[in-house]
DNA sequence: CGATTTTGACCGGCGC
DNA sequence: GCGCCGGTCAAAATCG
């Protein structure tokens, strides 16, 4: 990526059905694509330095933090919506309803997260999330009646998987795999539906960690790219341990937990105007609505749901340093 | 040669 | 109950 790559932030859109609801935007609800504000041969660097500085401040964490009000691990806080519901009216309603929409003059981001508790994958979780890590292990010592099932490994029934939270966001990007400080491992692709490209799969290669992320691009405009993270880092990234000293500074201080993606959010976040009207009531998650972060300068970033997530799935678009 | 990607099969939930 | 669909697995292929 080094390469031409560009990547900036974008703005709102439609997409497949799917993320449509994520970030509870449909042409009709909101005007077309008037939310999609072209930075493209905008403005990178500068815009985005003031974005890194802004979020290494303690502000940006506390205002963030309060924001989301999240507990801070989706594992824990997450806990609860059993209850079964999906979430996904859910949280299509909470961000339209946030109504808030980033109709930004000059560039945006869109931002969502979820906490899909319930949601559409509640079930195929328990693969992921709890094999995630023992996955590995588990496959060494696994024995043929297993490897002859593959993948029937149920675990615990009756128990709902809990999904970690999601996240996603809209980027503009010439390339489909963003680089944001950490290494993925694509383990799957598939056929988006209504739309003519994939959607890939990734996860952190880091061991123990579990954090997945999928990328897509918007059948809308083929120069956006939706990422959705889920799950948070253990760990921190790789990029910043390895040259970004500020960046790390900032992370091990307390002000940033570990495995925080700084430096998405460095990147885009400007200012934070925080108008959480949207609470869904669920147990021990919370999910607020971060609603229309006004940018003064020109990026808007919309961040929705928990804060949680954002924790670690805020990628890097700042620096390209790639895989 | 180890790590990563590709790709088709498979799983499990959900809606009809 | 069945089919659809999103997501994951894992063997094979590819890459560095």
């Amino acid at each position: 990526m080094s390469g031409g790559e560009k990547r900036e932030l974008y703005g709102y859109h439609h997409f497949n059905d799917e993320l449509s609801s994520f970030f509870g935007q449909r042409s009709e609800s909101m005007g077309g694509t008037a939310g999609m504000l072209d930075l493209q041969n905008g403005e990178p660097p500068a815009a985005l330095m003031s974005f890194n500085e802004f979020f290494h401040g303690p502000a940006y964490y506390n205002a963030l933090t309060r924001a989301f009000d999240v507990s801070s691990s989706p594992e824990e806080g997450l806990g609860v919506s059993e209850g079964g519901k999906t979430m996904r009216d859910v949280e299509v309603e909470s961000n339209i309803g946030g109504g808030v929409t980033p109709v930004t003059p000059n560039s945006s981001v869109s931002l969502s997260s979820t906490e899909a508790a319930g949601e559409e994958d509640s079930g195929r979780c328990k693969k992921d999330l709890q094999l995630g890590e023992e996955k590995v292990e588990e496959k060494g010592a696994e024995n043929d009646a297993e490897k002859s099932k593959k993948l029937n490994k149920p675990r615990k029934k009756g128990e709902k998987r809990q999904r970690e939270p999601r996240f996603a966001f809209m980027t503009k990007s010439e390339v489909d795999h963003l680089e944001d400080g950490y290494r993925w491992r694509k383990y799957g692709q598939k056929a988006v539906k209504n739309s003519p490209y994939p959607r890939s799969y990734y996860r952190c290669t880091t061991q123990k960690c579990t954090v997945k992320k999928r990328v897509e691009r918007s059948y809308q405009d083929p120069t956006i790219v939706i990422t959705t993270y889920e799950g948070q880092h253990t760990h921190q990234s790789p990029a910043t341990l390895r040259g970004n000293s500020h960046i790390l500074a900032s992370s091990s201080s307390s002000i940033v937990p570990p495995g925080f993606p700084q430096q998405l959010l460095m990147h885009q976040m400007p200012s934070l105007n925080i108008n959480h009207h949207h609470q869904q009531q669920m147990d021990a998650n919370p999910s607020m609505f971060l609603q229309s972060l006004q940018t003064p300068r020109h990026q808007q970033f919309q961040i929705p749901d928990n804060y949680g997530l954002l924790q670690d799935i805020i990628p890097t678009l700042i620096h390209n340093n790639h895989p």
